[in-house]
DNA sequence: CTTGACCTTCCTGTTACTGGAAGGTCTATG
DNA sequence: CATAGACCTTCCAGTAACAGGAAGGTCAAG
């Protein structure tokens, strides 16, 4: 199969699957005239990796799950080992994104949003404790 | 003062500093040495960029808002329509993550994480419904 | 006059791609 | 057989918002 056809069955753009091919991700064959073919394994192997990059891991957490994914003697510990530590810097993500929201929203239910120039969110950022 | 007290007043790193600069998002005075003086003016500027981009927003969202901020004629509805994009863009970025926290929570919770190879992570990567 | 703490500019690297140029290949049709 | 259009290839540049580091100028103290 070539890369459009790849593409097409992983949800992948072309160019990603180029991407991963350089960075060592993957490894298709080459057909006689260059052309990527990409074999079942292969394909799997991409649809594996979209997965887990969805889930948000790192291209480096992937390659490690993939290689994990590949080994028959694995310890299940070095993969949870690795979506442990993505949790929590997935949750660390969420709290400080809430606590922007917060900020925010207080910021933006307090602005009139009119044609004059008094503004609590320019207050707020330009550092007076309130409008 | 210098770059390394405009850094400790403001809390951003003279790197950043300078790259503030380097944008033109600040306009620092230069000595005869070829320093930089930073101002009450500059300090404040830096301040408002500080606490803007703790908010999450762009550097282009902050160069807008800092054009608002020194705009005496400005309307208030400006500012008001770039913190509330910018509140759509957190609240959708919360919704992902939650989303694969879930997801990241339910299989770290099914992994064994022992010394055996079967891990139901792995499983639902690979495309498989379920352990 | 030298040492060490400042300061400067410039270049590279980061993450995970995306866009685009220049050019080779394949297939269908006239 | 020629050609058009849809593929494919590699390579180069750009993105966001800096961080690290090299090479070199400046300044205050001893």
């Amino acid at each position: 199969m070539n890369i459009q056809g790849a593409s097409e069955k992983t949800g992948l753009p072309a160019k990603t699957i180029r991407y991963y091919e350089d960075i060592g991700l993957i490894q298709p064959d080459r057909a006689a005239n260059g052309y990527r073919h990409f074999s079942t394994r292969d394909l799997h192997n991409l649809t594996f990796l979209a997965r887990a990059r969805a889930l948000g891991f790192t291209i480096e957490d992937c390659r490690a799950l993939l290689g994990l994914y590949e080994d028959e003697s694995r310890a299940s510990a070095e993969v949870k080992t690795i979506a442990q530590k993505h949790l929590q810097a997935i949750e660390e993500k969420i709290r400080d994104l809430q606590t922007m929201r917060e900020t925010l929203s207080d910021l933006v239910t307090s602005c009139h949003g009119d044609n004059r120039p008094d503004c609590p969110i320019l207050s707020d950022l330009g550092g007076s404790s309130r409008d």
